[in-house]
Formats: structure tokens, sequence, C-alpha cells
RNA sequence: UGGGGCGUCGCCAAGCGGUAAGGCACCGGAUUUUGAUUCCGGCAUUCGGAGGUUCGAAUCCUCCCGCCCCAG
């Protein structure tokens, strides 16, 4: 560590504990800070929103922290950016039938994008973020690892990260234990050390994701059919939008006993087709715009998450040409739905080897 | 208008004289930096209606109403 120049260091600042806690630890590590708060949204719909960041108050904490710290913030607008990049993103996402991954997007697109490069143009050495992740240096470059403290873990959200990126970037709180950055915030007197985490989409106001999709895309919330895996019509719909793949809730069919969840959403026709539990498993699944983190064999095993909120599962990875892969899961896996990620690990390690968006499943009981 | 059967929560459905199971759906909460899933909780003072028997009935009796089936 003595080796390690004073260096300068741009860190995110959402406003929130996390973000805090990391300018804090760079500050206290000697390094010339820089805090840097994107506008993302209009912040006049998200001010009373509590857990969201990057708007309204919490752009107002950022700056009382950096002042608290001592030192330079810096917000700017990035709302057209994120409309574009993000929310249009996902408006379209779910139009074309798929359950999209925003914070993904907002990491690849915009943190890891413009301020990035933002960054650089400050001449910094480093961009620091409070993600759980770790970045570990080999022989070969910076690595991915997931967190230290596995329940905070992030990386699903960060396998679009590319290598050359991971060299510049810097996650101070990987190492550590989510209670014990409360606790620095809380020793170190942060305005935010007793703000709640942030969760769901934050630019989505009320819970209500579906509203903004069908305002950003006028029409993609027209009613259909709910059908079967055989393609009776069960049902009808007000609009696919409103449902992911696995999704139980909102379907209002009742009669044979069982509950019924979503199997496939089909766009083109409008249709949400639905059956029984066992109907949700899948074994193969096909990926797109593979980011690998690792050089890829020919094929190999490892563990995937096709969901953010899963363990991970034994599997094997194909890669094939233009950036797709096929991934094998001989366990199977429920409720996998296109448009989220399909992230690779390393098996009984802690490496992200990379991961690519989830086109389709394969065997998921062909029919209608 | 001869015979038989049935009417219990929005749907399905237990109960067969002892003071209304369960599932689906729905609602609320917890979990979750996506969407979901999952979990926890709520959900018929009332059993088609009206009388009667009984200490006590959704359960027995009578009548009425509404369905369904088989026959003429």
């Amino acid at each position: 560590m003595n080796a390690e120049r004073k260096k300068r260091v741009v860190v995110a600042m959402s406003g929130g504990v996390d973000s805090s806690v990391t300018a804090a630890l760079m500050a206290r590590a000697g390094h010339e800070v820089i805090g840097v708060t994107l506008q993302l949204y209009d912040h006049g719909t998200a001010i009373r929103k509590k857990g969201a960041c990057c708007a309204g108050q919490d752009i107002h904490d950022a700056r009382r922290v950096a002042g608290q710290l001592g030192v330079p913030h810096y917000v700017l607008d990035y709302e057209e950016r994120f409309r574009k990049a993000v929310i249009e993103d996902f408006a379209a996402s779910y139009a074309r039938g798929e359950t999209p991954i925003p914070c993904v997007r907002c990491n690849e697109r915009v943190k890891f994008a413009d301020l990035l490069q933002l960054a650089r143009d400050l001449g910094a050495d480093a961009l620091a973020t409070g993600h759980y992740v770790r970045r570990v240096e080999s022989a070969e470059g910076p690595e991915l690892h997931v967190a230290a403290d596995s329940s905070r873990d992030q990386s699903y959200f960060l396998f679009r990260t590319t290598r050359e990126q991971l060299s510049f970037l810097r996650f101070p709180l990987g190492a550590m234990e989510k209670i014990d950055v409360r606790s620095i915030a809380v020793e170190l007197g942060l305005a935010v050390a007793n703000k709640p985490d942030s969760q769901d989409i934050c630019f989505v106001p009320n819970g209500s994701y579906a509203s903004v999709v069908s305002r950003v895309q006028p029409g993609a919330a027209a009613p259909g059919e709910i059908v079967d895996l055989d393609g009776n019509i069960l049902g009808r719909h007000a609009g696919v939008i409103h449902f992911t793949v696995g999704q139980r809730k909102g379907l209002g069919l009742f009669g044979n006993g069982e509950p019924l969840f979503v199997v496939r959403i089909d766009a083109k026709q409008n249709r949400v087709v639905v059956g029984s539990r066992e109907a949700l498993r899948t074994t193969n699944v096909v990926v797109k715009d593979v980011n690998w983190l690792a050089a890829p064999a020919e094929s190999f095993t490892c563990a995937v998450k096709v969901r953010s909120t899963r363990p991970p599962v034994e599997a094997r990875v194909f890669p094939q040409k233009y950036g797709r892969a096929l991934v094998e899961i001989p366990a199977g896996e429920e409720a996998i739905a296109p448009g989220q990620a399909c992230v690779f690990y390393e098996t009984n390690g802690t490496r992200v080897l990379g991961g690519g968006w989830i086109a389709r499943q394969e065997n998921a009981r062909a029919a209608a």
C-alpha cells in the first residue's frame, strides 16, 4: 500500500450509503477524490420515493456527504442519455415480450461508459463505485469476482463490464460486509448512514413499471389472449408488458386447482402462454452478446445464474459464433426469461467468467 | 309438472346432527439494486329461500325457487 501513490479518483456518488462510504474510504486512503453524481431522471417525480437513487433528494444527500468529506462534487445532467440508453431500451424490451434488466444497462451504458470516460477526461486514475463486487489483479489482467459478502453480491448486474473498463474501475466495498459499511457510515457521521437501501427500479415511481413502458412505447400494452401450452384460449390479458416468464400473479386464471405460470410470451401474436410449474423447467438456454471476462475454451463447465437471486447451478457452456453461446443446465432451471442475463461463474470459485443475454429457452415443451 | 340428481366464498371443493377444510383467484406484508419466484398474513357469523324437528343443523323434515339428466 505504501507503493500506492496518491491518485485522483472519481467516485460515482448516488446519494446512498454504499457510494458515500466508497468516497469516504478513497479519501481516507489519501486519494484525491472527486465526487460525481449523475442526475438520471426527472427529480420531481422521484423526490418522494424512498430507496431510489440519482435524483431529487439523493442528489442533495450526495452533495452533503461530499461536503462532509471535504471533496469536490459535481452533478451532471444525464437525463437524456439515461432515457435513451436505459429507459427506452427497457420499454422496447418489454414490448418485445422480454424482461429487461435496467440496472445492467445503466452500468453498461451510462456509469461504465459515459461516466468512465468523463473520469478519464478529468485526468483521473480510476473510477470507484459502491458496487459489491471484487476486482482481482492477475498476471493476465484484472478479473471480476463476486463480493465477499455473498448476500450483497452484485456481480450479476455487472456482467457486461469489459476487462478494459475493469482495469480502470475500483470497488472498495467488494471485500467488505454490508454491516461494516453501515458502521463506517455511522462512525463518520455521514448524513446517509441510516438511509434505507435502494431497491426496485429507480426510475419507476410507484411500482408500476408498466405505466412507464406504455408511456414510452404507446400501444405496447395491447390486450391479448392467454393460452395454454396446447393453444387453448384460457382468458385475456391487458398487455404482454405486464408479464414475465415464471410469473404467477396477475393472470386471474383459476379453475384447475393448481396455479398457472407464464411459460412464454409471444409478442408477435400478443399472447401470454401459461402452464403448470413443471413446464417452467428448462435445460438449454441460448445466450447472445456474450461478454467474456476469461478466455473461453471450446466448451467448459461452470456455474451459471439465470437470475440475480438464485444460487448458481452447474452448467456446460458451448461458445458459438457471433457472440452467442449455448448453455446446458443438466438439472434444469425454472422460469428462464429472455432479456434476463445468464452469468457464468467459476465452479466452486468466485470468478466471473462472462455472461450473455438470454435469447431464448430451448426446450420449454414446445406447443401452441 | 312422470322419474332421478344437484344447489356451501369470484371459481373448484370438503363436510352427512355438534357449532363452515383445502386449492385456485384476489388483497396486504416480508424478501429483492431488474421483472418474477418464494414466504407470511387476510379473505363465507354463513351454507339457494322460507318454515319446522332438535339443547344444537350446511347436515333431518316440509314447501318454494333455480339448474341438470332420463323418459313419455
